[in-house]
DNA sequence: ATAGGGCTTCCAGTCGCTGGAAGGTCAAGG
DNA sequence: CCTTGACCTTCCAGCGACTGGAAGCCCTAT
């Protein structure tokens, strides 16, 4: 199956699939006319990888879980390390933006925000107001 | 005043001072010797690119804070527009990644983790059972 | 005189792609 | 048989916002 046809069924486009050869992700072999050639177990492999990154893996932890999913003797310990070790970064990623949106907001409600131009927002960046 | 007390001024890293010069933030003078010689004024420009980074303005909306900060006339509608902006941003940001999670931390509910190779996370992950 | 720290420039690398150029291949239509 | 257009190939460059490192100058203290 050519690169267009696996892009599809995996949901990633050529581009990346061609990246993640370079990157020794998924090797698939060559037809004569020097073509790549997918098969259902590379195709496989991209769905594989389009979940995970999807799910916020970063290309080497989608290795580490790719080389878990072809090792039949893992143990599910490992996986299941990864993943809440992965939703505990989500979440600490989650409470920063929090807090930063909750400061953020905070600016606009002291402006009136019309064509006058003492903007209390500019003077809290600039650190003219008390402020971390 | 050399760039190494400008940082510790502004907090900001050396190195990143210099990038901000690079791409024209701050164009401090220059001593005989050749050293950058930033004026209060620089730090003061530096610690408000510090603070509008930090509240996860990209450059160039810092650099467009800045204009606004340099012009005198400035509307503050155009300041506390680009704020609820932001703010907007950070929430869908915030909605995705929650949405992530509770993704993500479904897969290792069902999933025994000890030493044995099945893997329920690995299963999910490779599309092996209902998925989206 | 020398040792150290700070300063300078420039180049390369990070992460995960993405865009574009230049050219080969293939299937369909005239 | 020829052309068109879609698809494929490789290679190189760029995104954002820095960061690390090398080679070398400058300044101060001992």
């Amino acid at each position: 199956m050519n690169i267009g046809t696996a892009a599809e069924q995996a949901n990633l486009p050529p581009k990346t699939i061609r990246y993640y050869e370079e990157i020794g992700l998924v090797t698939p072999s060559r037809a004569d006319n020097g073509y790549r050639d997918y098969s259902d177990k590379d195709v496989h492999r991209l769905r594989f990888l389009q979940r995970s990154r999807s799910l916020g893996f970063t290309i080497d932890e989608c290795r580490h879980l790719l080389s878990l999913y072809d090792d039949k003797h893992r143990a599910s310990a490992d996986v299941k390390a990864m993943a809440l070790e992965k939703v505990g970064e989500i979440d600490r990623k989650i409470a920063e933006l929090q807090s930063l949106r909750d400061t953020l907001a905070t600016l606009p409600r002291h402006c009136h925000g019309d064509g006058r131009p003492d903007c209390p927002i500019i003077d809290d960046l600039a650190g003219e107001r008390a402020s971390a």
